[in-house]
DNA sequence: TACAACCATAGAGTATAGTCTATACTTGTA
DNA sequence: TACAAGTATAGACTATACTCTATGGTTGTA
């Protein structure tokens, strides 16, 4: 038995994620997994375990509320070799504002939100 | 000439919303123009302030991410008298939990790409 | 060697949130 | 009064991000 990192099943119980999903991602290009030479039987994929890690940053970078294409631009930045270091950083740092501005509207909702809950609990007097 | 609120049109230079949409968002229940029955010769619907008040608290919550769904249910808590204080306060710290759970995730991803970013500029060296 | 479990690909289907088109009636203005 | 501009409704279309089905081949195990 010939083993060279994991299959898209196994890739889906490490991360939580369906291989449904994982082909949608890969088919994205945000993953990518490899063909082994040597195995002329199957074209299955191989994952290794930076993907693993690939698609934990997937996870979180959607929670927060990125797009797959931002998601895209972000990998870019953090894995492939085609940008320059300070392309790199200037796609990091627009990230960072893009964050840093969520925030500042989540704090403004979270303003408004306690203001009203005080309004509805003096609705009781 | 008899006025009673506005029209759509005039909501949607008010709002920065198009006519299109705020229709979109008048079938999904999020708000609700009034006609008027001394005028028969048409069915335009009218809108106060309040709507106008409420399109930028739909913004608000969808440029953090609510869903269409979930400002319903803000709404709700907010204007309609369908629930009591206590649902109203219990919506609305939910919501505050939502909001603080997505800011720590936010928290998070910043602090990830910023030591990220340190390591892009150590490449450098 | 049967056969369940796994893999790939293509393409259809779903949900969300609009966005646009067509049709038809109404209003305002030259 | 013509006619451009505004309004309503229904329904088609788009984009994003999955999710599922169908088909056909491969692997592992009893």
């Amino acid at each position: 038995m010939y083993f060279c990192g994991m299959l898209i099943n196994e890739l889906a119980k490490r991360t939580g994620i369906t291989a449904h999903t994982i082909r949608f991602y890969e088919k994205s290009g945000l993953i990518q997994g490899k063909r082994d030479e040597k195995i002329t039987s199957n074209n299955y994929f191989h994952y290794d375990e930076a993907t693993v890690e690939k698609l934990e940053l997937i996870k979180d970078a959607k929670s927060i509320g990125f797009t797959i294409n931002e998601i895209g631009n972000l990998m870019d930045a953090w894995y492939s070799n085609k940008m320059t270091i300070a392309e790199k950083l200037s796609v990091l740092k627009d990230k960072m504002q893009a964050i840093d501005e969520k925030i500042s509207q989540l704090i403004a909702m979270k303003q408004m939100i306690g203001e009203f809950m005080e309004t509805v609990e003096n609705e009781n007097c």
